[in-house]
DNA sequence: GTTGTAATTTTGATTAGTCAAAATTCCATG
DNA sequence: CATGGAATTTTGACTAATCAAAATTACAAC
């Protein structure tokens, strides 16, 4: 019998979760699992005791929980669907890359293989969804790549956004209106500790100023070269391409 | 909150169910309720009690069946985006028309308004599916038209397949082969009641045989005038009778 | 060390959907 | 009009997933 929707979606904030987690720390706290999931804390401690159960996850009761290599196995996959559907539906249907995530949290858990990789295919086996969220590939293998944030990179310097951390409509349209999608490039002016704010401005000489709270969700490249995919390092363009 | 996929399930095929009953019967006797399900009675029974105390259904004990209006839109709807979906996975994505249906049986609980809109959109607000089944429009409104079969339509003529009433993988494909898909001609030679068997001839002159079961499954259109001379109904075509 | 608080687990209940098997009802046939 | 199947409903029980609230545990601060 197939995984729930319910075990891919534990599965998959487990694996949210621990990426979350500060440097070094591989557990991840239920209250944090039960807040990711909008469940009551008990009700996530039963669930993740039946995954351990099933060998997907390992938990250490009032440590927290980790995925075991079949957990990692099932949650890449799942990751992959929800990406590959959200590159689908922005780059085929015409969505705006604000309102896909709702969709595609639905679809992950229904497209089959055959689909899916049909979707990949058409895609031409792009690296990342939207956000610059990597896509795992078919057997679940995930390059997790390192990158900076607004608050941490270099300032004065020309950075390109690789990433955005957050999913909220709002938030990705204000991203989308400032020039701060994946594969464009800004400069941090400077920050302001007291303020809490990051000042910075576009290619175009556009200045303007970002709370540190959305800073740290905008992942920047500070070296945008040679290994950076060729599509990632336009400037403006409003639209990534997958590459190959 | 939503209807659930089981909700769904239920109304589709009590519509289907009832579609399928003989002429002047409208109410779906449980046990076909069950099998078409796939459920023990006992569980149609209790389902069908909780549907006819949310308005979505009317229920006889001991007789069986009905939708109400309110049914009867749900079960239109989860139909049209079954249908699209179908389609589109044909039309967009390429698969073909024996491999869509189980997707489209999963995706239709999934998919959004958004979505199935922009769907139907880009495949040209269209009548049918691949199948020949009608798509109803997005309040609900299905005609459904009558046809002959190949087992009832007029010896010698040359009518129009119009719609296939079986999802069988190895029936469409054997359909495909034959140049029996919606919208393709034939020509009943005769019909051999013993044998259990109907011959018929393509408009290319190659002749084989078909049982009747699958030859009740052949819906045709016998007099394919000029609404359907493409082989695919239009969209503002001449009526025909209303359905109930 | 004791202790207070926050996080976590346990407990007891609930809801949706299901089954097997027993009980009931319908109805055609005699 | 009695009756024997067949169809249907009822009963009792089960699983997955959930919650609220009580009980427990961990641990930092005193």
């Amino acid at each position: 019998m197939p995984p729930s929707s319910t075990v891919e979606n534990y599965l998959k904030e487990v694996y949210l979760g621990v990426g979350r987690l500060p440097a070094g720390e591989t557990l991840l706290p239920m209250g944090q699992l039960a807040v990711a999931l909008g469940v009551a804390p008990g009700t996530a401690t039963t669930m993740v005791k039946a995954l351990a159960e099933s060998g997907l996850v390992d938990y250490e009761p009032y440590n927290g929980v980790r995925l075991t290599a079949a957990g990692m196995r099932l949650a890449t996959t799942v990751l992959r669907r929800h990406r590959l559907m959200e590159l689908f539906l922005v780059q085929v249907m015409g969505m705006r890359w604000d309102e896909v995530h709702d969709d595609a949290e639905h679809l992950e858990h229904v497209v089959s293989d055959r689909l899916i990789e049909r979707i990949d295919e058409m895609l031409g086996h792009p690296e990342t969804d939207p956000h610059g969220d990597p896509i795992p590939n078919p057997d679940g293998a995930i390059r997790e790549r390192h990158f900076e944030t607004l608050l941490t990179c270099p300032i004065g310097a020309q950075v390109v956004v690789a990433r955005v951390s957050d999913q909220d409509p709002a938030f990705l349209r204000f991203v989308e209106r400032h020039g701060l999608k994946p594969g464009q490039s800004v400069t941090v002016d400077g920050r302001d500790e007291a303020a809490d704010a990051v000042h910075l401005h576009g290619p175009g000489g556009a200045a303007f100023t970002l709370g540190a709270r959305a800073a740290s969700k905008l992942l920047v490249d500070v070296a945008p070269a040679s290994s950076v995919a060729a599509g990632v390092t336009r400037a403006t363009g409003p639209d990534e391409e997958p590459r190959r």
